[in-house]
DNA sequence: TAGGCCATCTGGTCCT
DNA sequence: AGGACCAGATGGCCTA
């Protein structure tokens, strides 16, 4: 940039000075020019900034600025640089290794190099080399086998929970979100024998997920979820609001119609209440039929029969709808095709996968229940299990 | 194009 | 020594 380009006002006032030289001034007064001088030069297009983009920085602030931001290039080249640090490191100590190679006895052979503590480490021969690389290799293969086992695992997982699609997978995350939601919300069921709501089971199944894996399953379940996000909010436990009567059901089937974006066909049409239902919809090939390939309508057990929507029975046949759920339970603790997970079991230290979806059956689980406290449900879900 | 998600590689740590 | 597990880094893919 030219010099006439940045000499201030005060600057020029200071040079040409007629009143006395700078040099005879006061030293207060000296310092109050310079002042004035650097205030000019703060607001002079160019001054303190080489891009001219931010005039109204102190060329303080410019400095400081600059050193946060050669701090912040030091941070982020010691984030982005990690791996080539490391190799770096590796590679130095190497050459360590090959400096210790002979036994200390040219230890100092680069002379202002310092010494390195710790152990000596072996020459890094040919051989140790390509047996370090084979260690290496197989290593990462042991990485890709476990996080392979870990993505099925996690399948599975997406296949039990009320939201399944293989078109549109849930992230790892999300999945175990609802697997979370999805268990309390089953053992809420289970504790108090009654059915809640639906406005507040979807609410449970939906606590903490993202914005789009909510509307996912707000469609699998067959619910508009502009209606049970707005109070989401201000909402109480949601646990709590399982006590809800259980006439809710019914009347929540009429407050929360519908589109089926799926069925189309006869067995599926939108209704006068806007209800999509299947002419299966009970056990398992209600849940087979869950999973369905594309992600809304997939008689996420809240599918009603048109005709039965509005009858008073459905109150008390109303928990089959549950049925899928806790058939999707009984995978959890079976496996998908039934049959309990095959998992070694092996010891602690990971033991190689199926261990964790190894979890005891139902009957287990529940064993201390007495039979005269079981809820009203529990009968049917033990006949399912069964 | 930014951000989210994912697979993979890699080095470190702990345990057997 | 080797395996399991973990976390950071990185690059690719996809979507809004």
């Amino acid at each position: 940039m030219p010099l006439a380009l940045i000499v201030p006002r005060t600057l020029v006032n200071i040079v040409v000075d007629g009143k006395g030289a700078f040099a005879r001034r006061s030293a207060l007064e000296r310092s109050a020019m310079l002042t004035r001088l650097f205030s000019d030069a703060q607001k002079f297009p160019g001054w303190a900034d080489d891009s001219g983009s931010d005039d109204s920085k102190t060329k303080d602030d410019e400095h400081e600025r600059g050193s946060r931001e050669d701090d912040a290039d030091d941070v982020l080249g010691d984030a982005k640089s990690t791996s080539r640090a490391q190799s770096e490191i590796a590679a130095d100590e190497e050459e360590d290794e090959d400096d210790d190679d002979d036994d200390g006895a040219d230890d100092d052979e680069n002379g202002d190099r310092p010494r390195k503590r710790g152990p000596k480490k072996r020459q890094m021969t040919p051989a140790r080399l390509e047996r370090s690389k084979l260690r290496r290799q197989k290593a990462n293969a042991r990485e890709r086998t476990r996080m392979h086992d870990l993505n099925s695992a996690l399948d599975n997982l997406r296949k039990v929970v009320p939201c399944y699609s293989k078109t549109q997978k849930l992230s790892k995350i999300e999945t175990l979100r609802l697997a979370k939601n999805y268990i309390w919300a089953l053992s809420e069921i289970l504790r108090n024998g009654k059915r809640p709501d639906v406005v507040s089971y979807v609410q449970t199944l939906c606590k903490g997920l993202s914005q789009p894996t909510t509307n996912l399953v707000a469609g699998c379940l067959q619910l508009n979820a502009r209606n049970f996000l707005t109070d989401l909010s201000h909402q109480e436990s949601a646990a709590a609001r399982f006590h809800a009567p259980d006439a809710s059901f019914a009347a929540a089937a009429h407050a929360y119609p519908y589109q089926c974006a799926r069925l189309a066909g006869p067995q599926c049409q939108s209704g006068a209440h806007g209800y999509c239902y299947e002419p299966e919809y009970a056990g398992a090939a209600e849940y087979d039929a869950r999973r369905s390939p594309t992600p809304t309508c997939v008689n996420g057990g809240f599918a009603l029969r048109s005709h039965e929507a509005v009858s008073p029975e459905i109150a008390d046949r109303g928990y089959h709808h549950y049925s899928m759920h806790y058939a999707a339970a009984r995978s959890l603790a079976y496996g998908p095709s039934g049959a309990r997970g095959g998992g070694s079991g092996g010891g602690g230290g990971g033991g190689g996968g199926g261990h964790s979806e190894n979890v005891p059956p139902y009957h287990d689980v529940h064993a201390h229940h007495h039979h005269h406290e079981r809820p009203p449900a529990y009968e049917e879900l033990n006949s399912f299990f069964s």
